[in-house]
DNA sequence: ATCGGGACCTGCTTGC
DNA sequence: TGCAAGCAGGTCCCGA
């Protein structure tokens, strides 16, 4: 489920029954995500509080006084929130760690792909995965001269270039396409080729279309609790992504798909150049 | 420094 | 109906 918006989602979704507690016990039924789980994670943060749950890139942290515990979602992952006590929710197929809550929650960490991972670091930004990323595109230091400035002598394709997250973080297969088609940009067109306007269009409509797609999903907020938890994608207009042959909804030229970085990109032959 | 490709996994859909 | 191929929202690492 990640692109930004859904782990940004997931972020408020598990704040409100998860912050001010103390962790009670960490379960760990398989170990074998995108890197080993530490075994010795309950033993590290058996009776920490949680101070604080933030999001860098597609990083949820849970911030302790050991240090910050680094959730990613992967391809497939999610979290949501089980209530011992209420409705008995078994462990189902790949629900791999339970994060045990003194309030008698749990925050239950599912991947059936196992491409995400849970990783404990004193501090997070100072850790290897974290410390090079680019800037969150939702601040001020995502703008127009920033990303035209790093795509000079950029020769890779303008889609795998604002995908890359040593440039900007948080834009996934879904959204790069989504602005790109909003900015009117052919997704392989070459990084530094792309002029300066049309940069700052594009750095426009990531923030939108990111913007837009969080607001959606908070309105699914409510229901984290229940038992899928899933924000839907369905709740924002999708313009091009999934769309492969069908009509371009601004020019009903029959939209055209390519791999681009090795992923598969929809985009409009007419409107994106 | 930059780039492209392979790798890590399971599950669902599609086509023969 | 069954089985294999193809594809999926991420991203690290390696070799060129």
């Amino acid at each position: 489920m990640p692109e930004l918006p859904e782990v940004e989602t997931t972020r408020r979704g598990i704040e409100p029954f998860a912050q001010g507690q103390t962790i009670e016990h960490v379960i760990i039924r398989q170990a074998k995500l995108r890197w080993p789980v530490d075994k010795a994670l309950n033993k590290k943060l058996n009776g920490q509080k949680i101070t604080g749950i933030t999001r860098r890139a597609k990083y949820l942290l849970l911030q302790t006084h050991v240090g910050d515990l680094m959730i990613h979602l992967g391809m497939s992952g999610s979290l949501r929130i089980v209530g011992k006590r209420e409705a008995k929710e078994p462990v189902q197929k790949h629900d791999h760690v339970d994060i045990c809550l003194s309030n008698g929650k749990i925050i239950r960490f599912n991947d059936p792909r196992r491409f995400g991972s849970i990783i404990l670091n004193k501090q997070a930004d100072k850790h290897s995965l974290l410390e090079k990323l680019g800037p969150e595109p939702l601040t001020e230091e995502f703008n127009a001269d920033y990303l035209h400035a790093k795509a000079k002598s950029r020769k890779v394709a303008i889609k795998s270039f604002i995908m890359n997250n040593h440039i900007v973080v948080g834009v996934g297969n879904i959204y790069a396409q989504e602005a790109l088609f909003l900015s009117g940009i052919n997704p392989n067109r070459t990084a530094c080729k792309v002029s300066k306007v049309r940069v700052e269009k594009l750095v426009s409509n990531i923030k939108q279309v990111l913007a837009d797609a969080i607001k959606a999903g908070g309105t699914t907020l409510k229901d984290f609790s229940g038992a899928d938890g899933k924000p839907g994608y369905f709740q924002q207009t999708l313009n091009v992504y999934g769309r492969s042959g069908e009509p371009c909804l601004n020019c009903c030229f029959e939209l055209k798909q390519a791999i681009i970085g090795q992923r598969t990109t929809v985009y409009c032959s007419n409107c994106q150049r």
